[in-house]
DNA sequence: AATCAATTTTAATTAAATCTAAATAAACAT
DNA sequence: ATGTTTATTTAGATTTAATTAAAATTGATT
């Protein structure tokens, strides 16, 4: 079985120490090289070949946030690992954007730096339970439970179909009502909802996911 | 050190079997329990401390969307680690709100199910790459980059401040315009944009990112 | 039995949107 | 340089949608 060229590429040589013992502990692995700047690194890649990229981000004046597309440009096979010394929201989406295969934060233990290197080794993405975290709160940020929606079934019925682009006589012929029925409903949820135009209507619809 | 205590909640006995092979090569790991359905899973849990439940999910007439809830309600200290049969976007959005600790498809490989549950014994999350590639997407989702609008920039204006929820005569205001300058901008909108009602543009306007 | 919330309707009114038509200015091509 | 297109702006007459206020009906709850 062939082992996965890795390079690392972090601005700390606290941290290239470690990262190198932790795989020198992972058979499949076999460390090709070492760079302290993305000016190191693009070189290093123009003359070696690498199945992973260990990337630190986004250490002012050594990697930037446009490190990735470099090393994508010069190394398209290279998988991205990166490591990141930020855990703030938009750095980690900021990387999720870019795309790359995995994404450790520097606090991570060693069982998930392994599980990351061989994760990716594999080609499959690995992203720790900090990013995980951020992730989900993007993906499916809290609803204030408190108070779901104060709308009765048939309001939200008619909601829906305003969020889907019918006027209240389309909505009143679909649910074979009086238009004027639409209208007293759409009334009420405004004014439950305390909102004055069918925009905002629409958008507190897609915001809850009514629609 | 203290083992994980688990219990196996599967619907098909070779899964069952497959897993309790790979939990016997965890030393970490303990299998406490087994379950075939959410009846038997309840109840084992009634009368056995579980550190982690591994749970099939939604196979109709044995497990069902609402397990989760249910197995948090008679063990809060649980953690779940969900295995999945679809994988469907629906599915997989479901079974990630439902804030579970760890997420796997039935097409993970071997390492992966190791990976995750001593990820989940950690008390750490771990989502299989499969499951991470719709979140990206859900997160992130691809821009068409093709044709981005074929409005003008005085369009744009006016779509803005439609789906920020200003009718018309207000636009009229802000803009220092005709209501009738509104309207035609409007028309001419809805014309290149093929929508019938405001509705559909404020929809146009959040799905594409213009507020 | 009384009350409340949800649902439905009417009639009269008001506000918004549409249609038709057209003027102005800037950008562009022949 | 002149004609053409596109973006921007406006007006008047018309149509349509939305709002308001008042009330009847149903079903559930107390």
């Amino acid at each position: 079985m062939q082992k996965s060229a890795i390079i690392i590429a972090d601005a700390h040589y606290l941290t290239r120490l470690g990262l190198r013992h932790i795989l020198a502990e992972i058979p499949s692995c076999e460390l090709v090289g070492e760079a302290s700047s993305e000016h190191q690194l693009l070189h290093k890649l123009h003359t070696t070949k690498a199945d992973i990229v260990v990337l630190d981000y986004n250490q002012p004046g050594k990697f930037t946030t446009d490190t990735v597309e470099k090393v994508r440009q010069i190394s398209p096979q290279s998988r991205l690992l990166i490591i990141s010394g930020d855990d703030d929201k938009k750095t980690i989406y900021q990387v999720l954007e870019s795309g790359v295969n995995s994404f450790l934060s520097k606090h991570c233990g060693e069982k998930e730096i392994v599980d990351a290197i061989e994760a990716t080794t594999r080609n499959e993405k690995f992203y720790c339970t900090n990013v995980l975290n951020h992730l989900l709160e993007k993906s499916f940020p809290k609803e204030t439970d408190c108070a779901p929606t104060p709308l009765s079934p048939r309001e939200i019925d008619i909601v829906r179909l305003v969020a889907n682009g019918l006027i209240a006589k389309e909505i009143a012929g679909k649910l074979k009502l009086s238009t004027h029925t639409v209208y007293t409903h759409r009334k009420n949820i405004m004014k439950k909802l305390k909102l004055g135009t069918t925009s905002e209507l629409v958008r507190f619809a897609l915001t809850e996911g009514l629609v």
